[in-house]
DNA sequence: GTCTATAGTCGGATAGAC
DNA sequence: GTCTATCCGACTATAGAC
């Protein structure tokens, strides 16, 4: 009757307690090479719970997955929704097209500042694994949020591009992203080539800067 | 006497076999879970014989980075040189500048073609994974190409806008590495996305088309 | 929902014969 | 340089008490 809305019965204490540290684990060692009794005794909780939530090792690895996605979701989805929004109401003309194009940088800024972000670091060592060798794991991710973004930059593009073909477009779509993932991707490479040990604001914001200036040359160069 | 220069002596043919053998594995399932009883079961050779010749796991983990240095060198190191050469000779008139954007575009267009590449899929595993938690092998990589290659590009575009900072033009040569980094990193995504099942020589025809494209526009903006 | 205890399996390393 | 045999530690999953 009484029961609150965010219910924090000991049962779900566990399961987040759970995810939580299997989420350094998996991310730090794989999943064949995570431990699930180090994963238990770092989330404070017995290792006979792990099959009592989630069934197994691998219910465990993806429910990492779905939190993820929350995660995720939590941080570019407000703006995702907008630009939904957005999309829905512009016509063709030339002030559409600009706002367009500041649609679009806004969300691959957003992308920029989560990818860069050090909360990202157990997040992106999982998801680069899945993409390469996809599992079920990748599936939710897709579902989650990858295909989502991806839809709608491609949605974007249609609008700010419409004479180039499709599949030109999807191309122009994965140039821009990659302009922006090349920095988590290539982290440790990244680093040393431009002589930093992290990335700090100002210098996510000349980050910035440099693919605000790149994305503006290649939308609006001739075919 | 006689001994041979391309050496095959059985020893070598075991090292060979079992590193082979362990970067199929190291790539699939990450350092910890790899199993080099696996690993020597593949390579049909005796499972002592990893620390007799390797010293232990590890070893062989860094013996197959050394490989892949090796590898990654025989298909882009020519070029490179070439590219090495050229730059000596240059001097900074305007049609050095189309010289340095043409060699650009061919390292980053055979970075792309080995990228897509099937044989590359193990290294790929192996590297991103450095990437975001960076051990020793990083070194052997760092040391073994990828330095050499990021300091062409860095040096090509030293040319190319001789005005811009130096911090600018490291940012921009990240920024156009990523527009090929992205097939490999974001693989799946991007077969998703494309709705490719495989890169193929004329998608990736159509993958140069595009970045050539967008460097040109990027390298040629005003600031 | 939580716990202890354990069964059953597989891991890396190495000693010592050849 | 190669092999067999083995030590010993770590793993997942689960049965059963509370």
């Amino acid at each position: 009757m009484n029961k609150p809305i965010k219910s924090t019965d000991r049962g779900d204490l566990t399961r987040s307690a759970l995810i939580k540290a299997a989420l350094a684990e998996f991310a730090d060692k794989g999943f064949h090479a995570a431990s699930t009794r180090l994963i238990a005794q770092s989330a404070q909780v017995n290792q006979a719970l792990i099959g009592y939530h989630f069934g197994s090792k691998e219910g465990l690895y993806l429910a990492v997955f779905t939190h993820i996605c929350e995660q995720v979701q939590r941080r570019i989805g407000p703006l995702a929704d907008q630009v939904e929004a957005r999309l829905r109401l512009l016509d063709n003309g030339p002030e559409a097209r600009e706002e367009c194009i500041a649609l679009l940088l806004r969300l691959i800024e957003g992308l920029a500042t989560m990818l860069t972000h050090p909360q990202s670091d157990p997040w992106a060592q999982l998801i680069l694994h899945e993409q390469q060798v996809p599992t079920q794991a990748f599936e939710l991710l897709y579902e989650g949020y990858i295909g989502r973004f991806l839809h709608l930059l491609s949605e974007l593009l249609r609008h700010i591009r419409p004479a180039d073909a499709e599949e030109q477009r999807r191309l122009c779509v994965a140039t821009i992203l990659g302009q922006v993932l090349v920095f988590r991707a290539g982290h440790a490479a990244m680093l040393r080539l431009l002589g930093w040990e992290q990335v700090t604001p100002p210098r996510l914001e000349a980050i910035f800067r440099q693919v605000r200036a790149n994305v503006r040359a290649l939308l609006n160069s001739q075919e």
